[in-house]
DNA sequence: AGCGTTACCGGTAACGTTCTCGGTAATTTT
DNA sequence: AAAATTACCGAGAACGTTACCGGTAACGCT
């Protein structure tokens, strides 16, 4: 019953070679005889052997772990962004742990530091909506981690990061458009918190489509919510105290157009006739909703994809830079993916 | 520049002490004078030091990681039983690796292989909606690394495995009840595939619910679907072809419902008032549907809890049997956690 | 023939901890 | 006062891999 697992040493020992050829054959490098690659690989296999990789980790300073920060589980959203991370790393033998910070800058800050100590070999992160600084992305640029931002992004970071995010100003813009051709006049937008740089981008988005097609924007139809849950129904109330409601509103996310809809119909208001809602996120889920909501789509995905890839380039470059004796700079990446409309019952 | 980070060779150094103390100091152990323990921490953490995890998990044999193995990510309820997980384990130290499998037997043993690579210490698995065997679960008991199977387990294993699970026989017949109460008498379920333990309990809790009550299960009334998504109106179709249509209807849980209502409402069906529709799961979206979906709620985060606990009495358990040389045991030990009805709208 | 390549392979020192064993001094017990 | 216990600490060997440096043989080139 004694199940000692087997080693590289075993390998060796019963091939009658250096652990180092054995090492070389698992980890797939060059340098070696095809047929003995071949034979280590048989008896690897045979003998039920298992690349430790703790061990491999420690002698190699790899984890082959890259760290996932997002906001929150349960936002579809960010599944699939997962999905396509997953689709990039895990080919290239990459695990990923991922953490969500709930929603408080306070809890980001320790999943990074929960990832640094986990030593992984890169970051993707999300930031939370109440998320003012980047302080704890320099710890980990500190600690000389790669570190890649997604679709939450800073308006104003100095730091140089890579930065994947769709069109937001787009997709204000395309969400606001679509509604003016429907033929709603007072279009109202409910954003995000100030420092968001989605809520910003897509806000603008909203205003210079009002503006361009002449309906101007006043301030009453602009009101801000700082969550996903709780605060929606405030920010609603302030529009529906209005003397002129809207007749349409543009939420700055899916979630929160779904809560729009909810709060609207307890009101006994029809949806699209008396007033049109739009999200922006393009979650499944929209279409299960009556009436279904009509959204922007976010390639989540490919977003992840991309973010994931962005990731591997820099851990890459930053190796090189290191094998070169080279000073590795960082660089400022921002990288824009298309939206496009998914248009449903709800405008 | 040059930023080796430290090590505890280089507290040892500086406070010329041993490794070995340093290392006391650092992991918590008892067999160290405190005075000499604070200086350790205070250095340590003036100079930044951290922990490798790697070597500590090459020494030790340990890797405080947990795997975890659930169907879908974005599906709620374990998003929600992954809050509870992370409650009890992160005060004990360890960390999450999330995978999922798709709803996929092939995937979900990918997945164990994944986790098992990686050396975590112990695994929570939730079976995917079409897996008929569990001999991958066999193969992690084999390498000695605890597992824990929660909510989707599979009705008639062998296996000598610890499972936390709902009163699933309550909550359909709950489910069914309520609906009984409210005056429905035609009530159509749902159901999964049939391996799955969840599907048969709630079943059953159903049948049990209609017989008592003099109705009666016609086979006409049961119908299953094999997935959360494409097979659902299929399902639903059964039923609308049926001269006598059904006045209500359980599904298995809150997802099925959610498509449920929305394809019965594009039928111009109306809810409750047409057919009433229940679900199963407790998912907080249910609130946002039009009209809310009335469910039985399953307490996903206590789950999560109780669940992890439960994974790491196990390897207590393990542990000691080791330490005394004993062979372990182990246990198949069912939890059932009890549900309540929560009453929305759609019925 | 002499020399530089190329293709392989081996030895050995890391990597940063933990663990086991043993030792010393201080403290308690008898 | 001797013996036993306790509290604390150190030395050094693991843990399982990879990295680095060298070395040998075979091959091709001038």
């Amino acid at each position: 019953m004694k199940k000692r697992k087997p080693t590289i040493k075993d390998i060796a020992r019963r091939l009658d070679i250096s652990v180092s050829t054995v090492s070389r054959a698992i980890r797939g490098a060059e340098d070696i005889n095809p047929m003995t690659k071949k034979k280590v690989l048989d008896l690897a296999e045979k003998i039920g052997y298992k690349k430790s990789v703790l061990a491999a980790g420690l002698a190699s300073k790899k984890s082959y772990l890259i760290g996932v920060i997002i906001p929150e589980l349960t936002v579809p959203f960010f599944g699939r962004v997962i999905l396509g991370i997953e689709q990039f790393l895990k080919p290239l033998g990459y695990d990923l742990i991922i953490v969500h910070s709930d929603e408080q800058e306070q809890k980001e800050k320790e999943c990074i530091d929960i990832l640094l100590d986990r030593q992984v070999d890169g970051i993707l992160i999300s930031l939370s909506f109440n998320t003012k600084s980047d302080l704890h992305l320099k710890k980990a640029m500190e600690e000389e981690v790669p570190i890649v931002v997604f679709d939450r992004i800073l308006p104003k970071s100095e730091l140089p990061i890579p930065r994947v995010i769709v069109d937001d100003f787009e997709a204000g813009y395309q969400a606001t458009n679509h509604l003016i051709n429907k033929g709603y006049k007072r279009i109202a937008f409910i954003s995000g918190p100030e420092d968001l740089y989605i809520s910003q981008q897509r806000l603008k988005g909203y205003r210079t489509a009002m503006e361009r097609n002449g309906f101007g924007t006043s301030a009453d139809l602009i009101v801000p919510t700082l969550d996903l849950r709780r605060s929606v129904g405030q920010a609603l109330d302030k529009l529906m105290v209005l003397k002129e409601k809207p007749d349409a509103i543009v939420a700055l996310n899916d979630p929160i157009a779904f809560r729009v809809m909810r709060l609207l119909q307890k009101r006994g208001i029809e949806i699209p006739e008396k007033i049109a809602v739009m999200g922006i996120s393009g979650d499944d889920m929209g279409e299960l909703f009556n009436p279904s909501l009509t959204t922007i789509n976010q390639p989540a995905q490919e977003m992840g994809f991309v973010a994931a890839n962005l990731l591997i380039d820099r851990m890459n470059a930053m190796k090189d830079a290191k094998n070169q004796g080279k000073v590795f700079i960082p660089m400022a990446i921002l990288k824009k993916l298309p939206i496009s409309l998914i248009e449903r019952e709800s405008t």
